[in-house]
DNA sequence: AACTATACGGAACGCCCGCCCCGGTTGTCG
DNA sequence: CGACAACCGGGGCGGGCGTTCCGTATAGTT
């Protein structure tokens, strides 16, 4: 490996800073910030931003794998858990309020634009992973109808997500209720609760 | 009015020109086109594009305004005709099906950028009508379910647009078939058809 | 304290795109 | 056919943004 020697304090520092903002800012106004205005918040040079992260991309993708790292984590847990039925629409739930929360994700859970996807590639196929377990546990124990895959699961998550927060403070949680309900076997709506 | 001659021939040809290449190239490639790019196809210079349209935004709106009225003209139309049910969701699937067909429009559907909604405020608002009534008909006739309003069916519309591109002919229609029962009330899914 | 590798800041570059402008062209009318 | 107004084309301007470069500052070492 390429260690001559550990990284000076203040590269440190500043490297964590500029995670630590670009994720909130990120969240908070979607991927279509410039880095300068990262910069400019972190309290740091735009030519720091790139010393650290190569691209933009870069910046972005070491952002969304660690949330995603966190999501699966979650998705195994919950994937252990009582009732699968009840494991599946929670962590349906669980994923569209983190979309909500935090623009750039769901933009990347939508699919928009950045190639998220081949760089974080090994990430993204654990979330996968996980989430496919969780769906054919709750399939098996008839809580989901029997045609749906993945993939499908994971692009109504993202549209949830969009949709939600396109609506806004009015009926919080309505389009996601619809989505759950669509997703059961045919008369198998549970009641609220 | 500032009627003073009738335009020159050429000019009401570019026009026309203009405005088919323009609803094309949105279709296929969506908002983000140059509009370089679509004077080129239409074989005109940028400039007479702009004399024709003030702006970009102007004519995308000129496009979508014309979109929308048909499709208000279908839902209405539809508004009269026999099962309640059945006309709001054939509407839906039209609706989408339209929306996967054409990218920009998809795309302002979703509410994506461009302040279409501003211009194109009165032909919306007429969508929105038609769209409610549609909707409460098939309310009061017990097909869907009571807690949702035109908003939120509006915005399910466009995002299962933007969902089912995005997963390609992979599993066509799939989405579209979940949401629709996720809008029908407890208890009432139809079977295959 | 002096020295050096490392890191910093921000000006500068290149590219893209919406929009404007002007010299040349072409349709139209007498 | 000739003249004038309407219209055309495409080069150019301004602003935004990702990325790079280099003179300067500073952490770490002796």
């Amino acid at each position: 490996m390429t260690s001559g020697r550990p990284p000076r304090a203040d590269a440190l520092r500043n490297r964590a800073r500029v995670l630590e903002v670009a994720h909130e800012v990120f969240a908070a106004e979607g991927l279509s910030v410039p880095i300068d205005e990262i910069a400019r918040r972190a309290g740091v040079g735009a030519g720091t931003v790139y010393r650290h992260f190569p691209t933009k991309d870069a910046l972005f993708t070491a952002i969304v794998v660690a949330r995603i790292d966190r999501i699966s984590a979650r998705a195994r847990s919950l994937a252990t858990a009582g009732d699968p039925g009840q494991a599946f629409f929670d962590f349906f739930a669980y994923m569209v309020a983190e979309g909500i929360a935090n623009k750039g994700l769901g933009e990347a859970l939508a699919g928009a634009g950045v190639d998220v996807e081949a760089l974080a590639a090994a990430s993204d196929q654990e979330l996968q992973r996980a989430l496919a377990d969780l769906l054919t546990r709750a399939q098996r124990a008839g809580a989901v109808r029997d045609d749906v895959g993945p993939r499908e699961v994971k692009a109504l998550m993202g549209g949830c997500a969009t949709m939600e927060r396109q609506l806004g403070a009015s009926a919080p949680g309505r389009i996601t209720t619809i989505t759950c309900d669509g997703l059961r076997p045919p008369g198998a709506r549970t009641p609220p609760g």
